[in-house]
DNA sequence: GTGAAAGCGCTAACAC
DNA sequence: GTGTTAGCGCTTTCAC
């Protein structure tokens, strides 16, 4: 196999020092042309590739950035990582995953276990039942940047890119009224996780901006599979006054209700409307198509790879906050005829 | 911040040399028991983290494996992804992520600015349009191992592991037939993939032992979305003979399938059954569900990445090929009542 | 059983 | 504008 080309190599051959080469290949201005063409041309030939466990070790970066999630298997978080690899791959940056399967304890050992040394930042999204955050916080505190995305930790003071969870849930519901709906349920997420609340929110502030009752029997603490979409649902049905809508805090939700509403013989959209929220493609292949608000999964990702790239780039980067609009997406679930 | 803890502390601390801090940590039996428990414990104590630049320039070893492949955003590579970590997670390897956008051309420039000393072994499920392999017998030949998963380079002598593409299609033809469709058409994938090949010699071998025609006007290769799978059944609604069954590449095609058989009024499992192949969440979701063959994605993850550590631990480890069986799912695309 | 020292490939003072 | 040198944190001979 023959060892890999280094710039001793580069050095030796043309006759100059390592660090001439050094200075050449990365750009540096005091190498004189000539010299410089022929580090180059040279370097290109023996198809050099720099050593970024040395450069690493020498200027400790890495030109590696970690991506701490819960799931990569539903739409909304493969398209956030494939943003994010859009931008770290045009950087020259590359992403190291990892999977949180939304345990806390998951995500606590590997935040606790990760050798920061071979990180330049961190771009992640806490587990739901993620208690603590002191252990983001103590990862800031040594010096490697975290940028939030989605689910944010809101007590720690660092950029955060999310979408706009309290508008689109007032968007969805404010359709909801003006396609004629009034009895309006919710079916939400977990209590205490940061974008459920608002979302919930949104539901009741559209709910009382047009003076219609949120009735508490309406409006359910769950899981955010379709399971429980369906038991939620079920649970609707029995309600001493039945809803007219359901307002999903996501898709998955929203097609458990839909499930639930076809096994109950309810006709949706007429009888029952629903909404949801992500825009997951199987919201226009299932029948009827369930109308939602988009979220802007791909810039999520690629929003918050440029905000760390920033922090990695210069230190004392001032943390912002960027909220990314949803968008109404009107399908078949909301038509009354 | 303060820096990190390194075996230099550790070792002025204690009154040894980091020689003897190295061995101790890296559990080298010829270090006194007693010392070597003081050096773990304060090791511990200070919340040590080997720096992974140092090790892996020291020997060569980065811990790092590269994954390739063509998208993130289906179930199918998602859960693959989610396998490997696992494993990967297990032995205290991470996961650096390349999505080639299943572009051909982004392999390449992917593969070719690789640097492989940040990585110690690769895992990839090679571009559907890849037409040459050189770039990946390259990375071999200078010592890095590769284990192809799913869509593989079938002439590079490496581990390779997929599922029963041949036997799978076989089966899901056969059942089919079984079920009494007689008149069985394929919609393919694009030629030249190898696993598009098997499924379509399952198809015809199926076709051959139970004495059914094959025509070609029923073989339609395309690509893999959805979109694709309508297009083709339109054509299949306009044979001269028209076909009972539709058996699809995977299920992307079939759901496709199912949306135009529909828009066209023709009921599905009783004028005509669709059968895919993949077992993507969405089949049991839509109306009618639809039967597939349900392919071991978690196991293919599991299982490449276990290769590939034994191909990075033991240099010479022989390749395996090893094919994990699919599984037939019964649903109503194929009944017929 | 332990220490000294060289070296992995690269960068960055510091000379010249 | 270029070379020399020390050093990043760790492993690994080679002595003792």
């Amino acid at each position: 196999m023959g060892h890999a080309v280094t710039i001793k190599d580069i050095a030796k051959i043309l006759n100059v020092s390592v660090s001439t080469v050094s200075r050449a290949l990365r750009d540096t201005y005091d190498v004189n042309q000539e010299t410089k063409k022929r580090i180059l041309s040279l370097a290109a030939e023996l198809n050099y590739k720099p050593n970024f466990n040395a450069t690493g070790l020498a200027q400790g970066s890495t030109h590696n950035i970690g991506v701490v999630l819960p799931f990569i298997t539903n739409y909304y978080f493969s398209t956030v990582i494939t943003g994010i690899q859009e931008v770290a791959y045009d950087n020259n940056y590359n992403i190291i995953l990892f999977i949180t399967n939304d345990s806390s304890e998951r995500e606590l050992s590997i935040i606790q276990n990760l050798s920061l040394s071979r990180l330049d930042g961190l771009l992640v999204s806490v587990s739901s039942n993620s208690d603590s955050c002191n252990h983001f916080q103590e990862i800031i505190d040594e010096g490697t940047p975290i940028v939030f995305f989605d689910r944010i930790a809101s007590n720690i003071d660092t950029s955060k890119v999310m979408q706009g969870d309290y508008k689109g849930a007032f968007e969805a519901v404010e359709h909801l009224i003006e396609s004629g709906y009034t009895k309006i349920a919710h079916i939400a997420g977990p209590k205490g996780l940061d974008f459920t609340e608002k979302r919930l929110n949104g539901y009741l502030d559209a709910l009382k901006k047009h003076g219609l009752a949120a009735r508490e029997e309406w409006i359910i603490f769950s899981g955010f599979s379709q399971e429980y979409g369906e038991t939620d649902t079920y649970q609707l049905l029995q309600c001493e006054q039945r809803p007219d809508a359901i307002f999903a805090v996501n898709d998955r939700k929203a097609i458990g209700a839909i499930v639930a509403l076809k096994n109950n013989g309810v006709i949706i959209g007429k009888e029952i409307g629903v909404i949801g929220f992500t825009d997951d493609p199987i919201c226009t292949i299932i029948s009827p198509s369930i109308t939602t608000i988009a979220e802007p999964a791909f810039e999520i990702g690629t929003t918050s790879c440029d905000l760390l790239l920033k922090h990695i780039n210069k230190k004392n980067f001032n943390p912002q906050e960027i909220i990314l609009p949803g968008k109404l997406m009107v399908r078949d679930s909301t038509r009354r005829n």
